[in-house]
DNA sequence: TCATATTGATTACAGATGTAGTCATAAGAC
DNA sequence: GTCTTATGACTACATCTGTAATCAATATGA
């Protein structure tokens, strides 16, 4: 799979959240970041030529999909920083994101539950 | 910070490992990669230019020593990461991690040592 | 029906990145 | 003392990225 950028991420983002969408709607959920709508039509061209969203003719416009699920590419990318920067373990991983600025008792309570299950599954 | 590439990355990571070193000495380091000389001595000028390692003369070369450190860089990375992707919750993020490959008896060992750490610290 | 707005396609253009090449110089090999 | 080698400084160049502009065609509002 070809890298997504920065800039893509924060457009298929959106269609991650709902789609499919017209170009048009996605930049009205990326008003924050106050890109020309022509900026946003260029980002998602590159991702339908990257081939991570897909389109559908809807009339005279598209309606864009995403063909790679939020859940697959952040595994991806977890596992990319984890191997890239800690040795492939996921300790130290979360002991620095605990370091920073600390993890709220539910992310503890949270990652309690989650290694329990873990625990159990074997 | 300026962001490091991907390439920067893989050459300040040897520093990270032993540093000052030369260039040559980095190239070495660095021979699975099959770069030329000058790509690494490219790299590391561009690291010098971001700031982010430091030169010290020696004779007629540099040693170069990194000024990040590369616990600071992870745990910057890898709270951008879960920003990004999990919300900036940690516990998905390492749901991920077990899912794709799973995590070995050990890591999640790790972790609950680390999660009961936590938990003594509050 | 005519001006305007919207859309996809194509093009633009500066800065970042990957991957070197050239050049002048200095240090060794012999 | 010359030839080769290693070094830093500078330059090169294609591709990727961020951020649009232009163009032709269509839809729409008045």
């Amino acid at each position: 799979m070809k890298r997504i950028s920065q800039a893509e991420l924060d457009v298929i983002d959106v269609l991650w959240r709902e789609s499919p969408l017209a170009a048009s709607d996605v930049a009205l959920q990326l008003a924050e970041k106050d890109w020309n709508i022509r900026t946003v039509k260029t980002l998602l061209s590159r991702l339908v030529e990257k081939n991570v969203i897909s389109t559908q003719q809807d009339g005279r416009r598209y309606l864009y999909t995403p063909i790679i699920s939020k859940k697959d590419y952040a595994a991806r990318a977890a596992r990319r920083l984890s191997d890239r920067l800690f040795g492939g373990r996921a300790a130290p991983l979360v002991a620095h994101l605990a370091d920073g600025q600390g993890l709220s008792d539910e992310d503890i309570a949270e990652l309690e539950a989650l290694i329990q299950e873990l625990k159990d599954d074997r």
